[in-house]
DNA sequence: GAGTGGCGTCAAGATCTCGTCATGGCCCGT
DNA sequence: ACGGGCCATGACGAGATCTTGACGCCACTC
């Protein structure tokens, strides 16, 4: 879940923003002040900030200062100074965006979209993309299949099908919906080629295709990937 | 130095951002519509994109898409509008900022070194910049090539295929995202491009070039570098 | 026990894709 | 105007992949 430190000392401002962010499911921190701001974003970790200028303790360039010192987590800085001065001092001070109060909540949201977007998307994409069985190991990222360390060289459509069904691993998924989103809508009915394509696959991967034990036929149903 | 691509059919407006960019050192390149910016952004591949929403020809959500299609360079809306929809439409659709109209020169200048800052600072820096084969060693960051310590000569469509590939080490690269990223997203189906360019590399590079073994291809998907 | 439907296996021809070479056009510096 | 480097494009054989049909097996039904 997406962790967003609110930053205000107006509890009005932090409670609007409260409750509207959590009733789009993301998770809320809040801080008062700055000195707050600095050690709740060190403890919870953030995946954006939302930080107001007008702190009453320290100046608001000096926290985003503190936190671009160990992290480059998004930040919207919030104000109701309307001067450009005071938003070229926060955007160079570090700051992602800048949004003069008072402000429109669907803007903000939009904002804060964007810049989760983006730092989201400059995360190589994790690890998360490689699946293992006893047997082979499937890394989704790089289209490569490994077998006792050997890579195993897959046809397009066979990685289409083994794609298909280890991105819904432990389901079921119909054969209409492997023809069609491998082959096409128009191959919906052509059963046949699962046939033989799973018998490709598992002559390929399996230990012994005759009796499979990662990808197993679900009779009239369609196929199963199990780990 | 940084490339900025103006899109605006205001001949004012791009008269005053491309004096004012270039007298802080930037490179600018403009075009007057839609389909104009999508080919040059193709062209030139600029660091990030200023963007107006009023064009004569699409509208503004189409070419952001258009640009999202192939690129992740930052894109900061300029609009006339104040309608926090319009905001919420831009921004979602895949925009990095959104500035409305007038706006004051200085904080589109900083929202621009933000929007740079952040781009440039995703893209890790000292990450391994050279890459090395039993064959041949690819510098990244000096964008040369060497073989038995003597340099190799690329073109700059070969560079632009070789250091795709290095990039992405050990993952395949499907031809569709090679050829969008190397010649532009119009020629997303020239398939054939790719077989020449790959066959002069592996002559360039590849100790046996009818059997190589790091210019890998994966028949029906695209190409893979392999250390 | 025969019939039926779904499945797995195999192999061969059709089709698509790839590597290679050759050619002509374009741009740029001389 | 003249080369030289670079890029786009066409032709074709070789190779990889897909499609298709035939056949046997199994489970279940009648």
């Amino acid at each position: 879940m997406t962790k967003v430190l609110v930053v205000d000392d107006e509890p009005q401002i932090v409670r609007t923003l409260r409750i509207n962010l959590t009733a789009r499911g993301y998770e809320v921190a809040t801080a008062g002040d700055g000195r707050d701001a600095l050690r709740v974003a060190a403890a919870v970790r953030p995946d954006v900030v939302v930080l107001d200028l007008g702190l009453p303790d320290m100046d608001g360039s000096t926290v985003i200062e503190g936190l671009r010192g160990w992290t480059a987590v998004p930040i919207i800085v919030l104000s109701a100074r309307t001067d450009s001065g005071d938003k070229v001092a926060a955007l160079d001070a570090g700051a992602d965006d800048y949004v003069t109060k008072p402000f429109g909540m669907d803007e903000l949201l939009a904002r804060l979209r964007a810049a989760v977007r983006r730092a989201s998307a400059s995360v190589p994409t994790g690890e998360a993309a490689v699946v293992e069985t006893d047997a082979f190991t499937v890394d989704l990222a790089a289209k490569k299949v490994l077998r006792d360390g050997a890579e195993v060289h897959l046809t397009p459509t066979e990685w289409g099908v083994l794609e298909l069904l280890v991105r819904n691993k432990g389901k079921l998924v119909g054969q209409k919906q492997l023809l069609q989103e491998v082959w096409g809508p128009a191959y919906a009915s052509e059963t046949h080629y699962l046939r033989v394509y799973l018998a490709q696959l598992r002559r390929k991967l399996e230990p012994q295709p005759s009796r499979p034990r990662h990808l197993l036929t679900e009779a009239g149903m369609g196929y199963r990937f199990e780990a």
